[in-house]
RNA sequence: GGCGGCAUAGCCAAGUGGUAAGGCAGCGGUCUGCAAAACCGUUAUUCUCCGGUUCGAAUCCGGAUGCCGCCUCCA
């Protein structure tokens, strides 16, 4: 199995350190505000990445932390005359709500940074030592022109960094991309205390004290979004890494930003969508596949009509699984399927990509999590399956046992996505009923769906089509069905 | 200014040497009192442009153009 490593820049076989076990750490969150959907994407991504190791068999120990004290909730707090605490519980609370929507799985290990002041401070204490420290005015400062590996990850050097020269001059530190393992702290600031006088601890030293602790010097997977590959994962494999000395993560993953109109969404710009907003429009599973609809570090546009499609095509994956449901109800499950078999409206070789469906969602995920690829696999199954649905029950009964199979197949591979694990009918009625947007009573068109049931019974289509289009007029599209009328809201 | 990435149909998008997956939209059809929904079929002689390597290039190399990201807090 292939995965993109940030740190070579290139795909490489996965061999995790202990065979059979993958120790990931995903970086987090700040919890002081709500999340958007840059956040959502990374948390899916993750998400998806471990469910997928832990189908391939490995035994998965994943760590997603949350930042709970920094500037920005100090500030947050004070703008809300509220503790810091509060303002962190707040956001834990609503990052936790967005995630159970999401579907995406707790992590093993949630640690949160003020958890973690005493391996902070061990850290810092250990770089005091070693050098790769310094004070000034309470502040300790790590010194990266002393880290020998300094610009590794993001492919840069301080020598360019220099010559760019577009960062603050901060007389405090000898150069200015040193950054503060500690801070010290103001008059009513939170504050711990430590070797240098109370403060706080700096960014990137949690994300190093949390991983060391849950997951030791050395573990598999570091990741987070691109937008953190430089400076906050580059500042904590030069912490780690001048501290004890070892490689601080083996592979390097970093999932690419959600723009809007092709540019970073992102809190100062302002051009971004909470993920509450998003869920107010659309069904979670929809944010989801539209999240894993293509490639993981590629970036992705997100707009209102890219969620509207996102939604129809998984309404299509639900509707076939429904049919499904429908033709195999009360099947026994067969243990596989034979080799070759003559099934309506499929070719042998048609058929023979149906039951290949699991060596090719593997083959796609091996390479570097090719979700995109997953799901054109997905939907050409999707495809064959309408076909021989098409038939009548006694033509396609045949292929029953094998339509059993596939289903299953479905449920588990769409399981390791976390998709289609709905009652496809109750996803499909409520995706088609979107009553938010309602301009009319639903009692009101339930009367006037009566009203033109009897208009159509004493073939008065005259009439019977002039209440449609009164109910056009109000967003709603009827729908004919041998089981009566139902409605839905146009789109 | 430095470093990196991307460019595939109307839109989204996979594909990194062997002759263009998939989705959405559109169009044609089945079905229907008419519709809608659903389903089937169909839509790129070609992958931004120019040159090179090769029997063979969307894919490799060089150049051009355009867009984006990071270099400051960011998922």
């Amino acid at each position: 199995m292939l995965i993109y490593n940030t740190l070579s820049r290139k795909k490489e076989e996965f061999t995790p350190l202990k065979p059979g076990n993958v120790t990931l750490y995903a970086c987090g969150v700040t919890v002081y505000d709500d999340c958007h959907i840059g956040h959502a994407r990374s948390a899916v991504v993750f998400d998806v990445i471990v469910r997928y190791l832990r189908f391939r068999g490995f035994t998965v120990t994943w760590v997603r932390n949350f930042t709970d004290i920094d500037d920005k909730i100090i500030r947050r707090a004070q703008q809300e005359n509220l503790s810091w605490e509060t303002v962190a519980h707040t956001y834990i609370a609503s990052f936790q709500r967005d995630m159970q929507a999401l579907g995406v799985g707790p992590a093993d290990i949630e640690p949160r940074a003020t958890e973690h002041i005493e391996d902070i401070i061990r850290i810092i204490k250990t770089l005091e030592i070693k050098g790769f420290a310094y004070q000034r005015d309470g502040d300790v400062y790590f010194p990266v022109a002393k880290f020998p590996g300094y610009g590794k990850l993001s492919g840069r050097s301080l020598d360019d960094m220099l010559a760019g020269a577009r960062v603050d001059v901060n007389l405090q530190k000898d150069n200015p991309f040193d950054f503060a393992l500690w801070k010290a702290s103001k008059p009513g600031e939170p504050a711990w205390e430590s070797p240098w006088g109370p403060g706080r601890p700096g960014w990137h030293i949690e994300c190093s004290a949390m991983c060391q602790h849950y997951l030791g010097d050395t573990f598999d997977i570091h990741g987070g979004g691109a937008d953190l590959i430089f400076p906050h994962h580059e500042n904590e494999i030069a912490q780690s890494e001048a501290a004890h000395g070892k490689p601080l993560a083996c592979y390097w993953v970093h999932n690419g930003m959600v723009t809007i109109n092709q540019e970073k969404m992102s809190k100062s710009l302002g051009n971004f969508f909470t993920i509450q907003e998003v869920l107010a429009k659309f069904h979670p599973e929809v944010v989801r596949f539209f999240l894993i609809q293509n490639h993981y570090r590629s970036p992705l546009d997100f707009s209102d009509q890219a969620l509207a499609e996102a939604e129809s095509a998984l309404m299509r994956l639900y509707s076939t699984l429904m049919r499904l449901e429908q033709a195999v109800e009360g099947t026994a499950l067969p243990e596989a399927p034979p080799e070759s078999l003559s099934l309506p409206g499929l070719n042998p070789e048609e058929y023979s990509r149906l039951l290949s469906l699991r060596p090719r969602f593997m083959e796609a995920m091996d390479d570097d999590f090719n979700t995109a690829q997953v799901l054109g696999h997905l939907f050409e199954v999707v495809r064959l399956l309408n076909r021989v649905l098409e038939h009548n029950p006694e033509e396609r009964a045949i292929a029953t046992p094998v339509l059993a199979w596939i289903r299953q197949e479905l449920l588990t591979l769409g399981g390791v996505l976390n998709l289609l694990q709905h009652d496809p009918q109750i996803l499909l009625q409520s995706l088609r009923q979107k009553t938010e947007a309602l301009t009319i009573d639903p009692a009101r068109i339930e009367e006037l769906i009566e009203a033109r049931r009897q208009a159509r019974k004493q073939k008065d289509f005259a009439l019977a089509d002039a209440i449609r289009q009164q109910l056009v007029e109000a967003g709603i599209l009827l729908e004919d069905t041998p089981q009566g009328t139902t409605w839905r809201v146009k789109s």
